[in-house]
DNA sequence: CAAGGGATTGGCT
DNA sequence: GCCAATCCCTTGC
């Protein structure tokens, strides 16, 4: 192996067969990196949801297992990939709570290594490469779609990988609404690493609310 | 087996 | 702010 780990170490999957909910906040501020033969592009999360299993009217896995969800009901840490709205790509980590399913869906990064890749691979997103801000342009950027559905993210070997990172500081951290969900649209399970310029604009009733 | 709608995005009004 | 693009999964008859 010539590959270099770029910031901190490959995340276990002990440390991610957790609570989705206490995945969501643990993933703000980790990397993760995607390698191919067109090169590689790092991320630094920034924003994520969290969807938890049975109780979660808004989980893909609510109403049981199916083909779609299989992935979520484990093992943990790896990668559950899904296609929407007939041309977007959504990635999320897999975690669980008590062997239940579980995933948290990733919304936005900032693009720490290969801005010009990313820019390639999304030409018409806004940030000039810089920023993956809303979770079809984050797939976009890394270069995920459906084969990568299922992979495990905490293998060294893998060419999907979700690296440590650095730690975000607590103040930086914030909840609320989950983005474009109908049901249990109260629920706070969004985290997002405040002042970053990757992070989505708040929504309300599905729709972007200009800030105030 | 048909039909409805979706964890979205970017462009246009 | 509004809406089209565009496929696939899930549900229900």
């Amino acid at each position: 192996m010539t590959d270099e780990v770029a910031t901190g170490r490959v995340l276990r999957r002990d440390q991610l067969a957790i609570d989705p909910v206490e995945l969501a906040l643990s993933l703000l501020g980790t990397e993760l990196e995607s390698r191919s033969e067109q090169g590689t592009v790092r991320v630094r999360l920034v924003e994520v949801e969290a969807y938890r299993g049975l109780d979660d009217p808004a989980s893909h896995c609510y109403r049981g297992r199916t083909p779609r969800n299989e992935v979520m009901w484990g093992p943990a840490g790896h990668l559950y990939v899904y296609f929407v709205y007939g041309m977007h790509f959504c990635a999320n980590v897999v975690g669980l709570r008590d062997g239940e399913p579980g995933a948290v869906l990733l919304r936005a990064g900032e693009v720490l290594e290969g801005r010009d890749l990313a820019r390639t691979r999304r030409p018409t997103a806004r940030g000039g490469g810089l920023v993956a801000k809303g979770p079809a342009v984050l797939t976009s950027v890394l270069g995920l779609e459906r084969a990568h559905n299922g992979l495990d993210l905490t293998d060294p070997g893998s060419p999907i990988r979700l690296l440590s990172g650095e730690p975000v500081p607590p103040e930086c951290l914030r909840s609320g609404p989950r983005v474009g969900v109908a049901a249990a649209k109260e629920v706070p399970w969004r985290f997002w690493v405040d002042g970053s310029p990757a992070v989505s604009a708040y929504r309300r009733n599905g729709r972007a609310r200009p800030r105030s």
